[in-house]
RNA sequence: GGGGAGGUUCCCGAGUGGACAAAGGGAACAGACUGUAAAUCUGUCGCCGGACGGCUUCGGAGGUUCGAAUCCUCCCCUCCCCA
């Protein structure tokens, strides 16, 4: 399935290209440009920017890079843009947020953390990864000025964000106006073909393809995925609101959290993250349909063996309620011990106050048995400490 | 530049001299029930401690008070109206 195995024809590569595309600007340029390039056997660009602002990439991005992915399989080439110039902005699209400025440390390090999960999805010899300050920086105050020049601000407080954050009487800072505007130069400065963006970003986008026809360029078909909700249900995923699943997530770790999405999510983190067909999960047991999406997701990223074996470890652990078979050690002191300290130490809890806190609400099995008293001593040898109903492991004396 | 409104704990949002670590809701965490779903019920929810108590919070810095989130002064930030 991988590799530059040539162009795929309009035919077959159109219903692949846009499962769970929302919206797609302009259809008839889209195919154009399909066939086109099928038929002289060039790839086409492809631009997908990211904010390099939080390290780590979750399953919504995801969704793009799939996306991304899927052009790769038709063989085409993806420009995977590093906004660390835009970083300098933040993107206003969403809240009210203001973001703080990146230093140019942190951009380079999550720049650098960011190719690492993504090659993960990407192949890298269709995928050219760039950095737009290298295009506006050398494009200065002068370019910048003609380039907003080109806009007016009607149009950009027209968007529902900013007209939002006006009637609520937030404020929108000038250089928020000009985020559009250096996400659009992007295209131009990479001649892109197609640009790919979450929903929310249509706007940028389509910014992008007005440039683009102001500098007297063929025009980038735009393409958008929906945003994909959180584990919560409701807001969209995000690493701040706690909702998200990293693509570094462990197998075990990973499967679990997709389990304890709601049900109504279903349907659309099948569409969106896997190759699964929806309808046919509908007549399923939505549990039976939940593992199957979770573990088709997991192996994505970890292999079939491990999404197998993620699978089982949940069943046996959470559905059967019995003992993980791999646990960490932790060593502690041989005792006698305040448990609320070896659970500090384990990292069970933050806090004595907190693990005791936890043990009042039987929250803490030791060896099984729910504890009941918050000043229990103990003697690790061994023994087996389970908070909450994920944490697990063995306790060991120090040698020494 | 002028006039008005406002900044409260993770978020929203009460509180206008003591009973305030600060109502209420949401989120989060834990327990019951389950399919680690939803819904529901219960508990916890600034930090620390063998729980009495101690320590740090209400934009910032000072001040007045026995005592301030609440009063005064200066500063910073935001919103609205006018120019």
């Amino acid at each position: 399935m991988k590799g530059s195995a040539g162009i795929v024809s309009p035919e077959q590569a159109l219903p692949v290209l846009l499962r769970g595309v929302v919206d797609l600007h302009v259809q008839e340029e889209f195919v154009k440009k399909l066939e086109k390039s099928y038929r002289t056997q060039v790839p086409l660009k492809v631009k997908a920017g990211f904010d390099p602002t939080s390290p780590d990439l979750h399953l919504g991005h995801f969704v793009l890079l799939k996306k991304l992915r899927q052009f790769q399989e038709m063989g085409h080439t993806v420009q995977f843009v590093i906004g660390d110039f835009t970083a300098l902005i933040g993107d206003p699209t969403g809240r009210s947020e203001i973001r703080k400025p990146l230093t140019p440390e942190q951009i380079t390090e999550n720049a650098r953390t960011y190719a690492e999960q993504v090659f993960r999805i990407l192949l890298r010899d269709q995928t050219q990864v760039v950095f737009n300050s290298s295009w506006m920086n050398p494009l200065g105050v002068e370019g910048l000025i003609r380039l907003a020049a080109l806009q007016t601000v009607a149009r950009f407080l027209e968007r529902d964000d900013f007209q939002k954050r006006m009637s609520e009487r937030l404020p929108i800072h000038l250089h928020e106006l000009l985020y559009p505007l250096i996400q659009g130069y992007d295209s131009v400065a990479l001649l892109s073909d197609v640009e790919l963006g979450g929903s929310d970003q249509l706007f940028n986008l389509l910014v992008g393809r007005d440039l683009m026809r102001q500098h007297q360029m063929e025009q980038q078909v735009v393409l958008t995925m929906p945003l994909l909700v959180g584990l919560d249900g409701e807001k969209k995923m995000s690493k701040s609101l706690r909702n998200s699943v990293a693509l570094e997530d462990a197998a075990d770790q990973m499967f679990g959290r997709l389990m304890s999405i709601p049900d109504a999510l279903m349907p659309s983190y099948a569409t969106l993250l896997t190759d699964l067909e929806p309808s046919s999960l509908a007549s399923m047991h939505p549990k039976e349909a939940k593992v199957l999406v979770a573990k088709s997701i997991v192996s994505q990223f970890h292999g079939v063996a491990e999404s197998e074996k993620a699978t089982e470890t949940f069943e046996k652990v959470f559905s059967r309620r019995e003992m993980p078979e791999e646990m960490p050690v932790f060593s502690v002191s041989r005792g006698p011990v305040k448990l609320s300290s070896v659970m500090v130490s384990t990292g069970a809890a933050k806090s004595e106050s907190l693990a005791k806190q936890l043990i009042r609400q039987k929250a803490v099995d030791w060896n099984g048995e729910t504890v009941m008293d918050p000043f229990l001593l103990v003697f690790p040898a061994g023994d087996l400490l389970k908070v909450g109903k994920r944490f697990y492991c063995r306790v060991v004396p120090t040698e020494t």
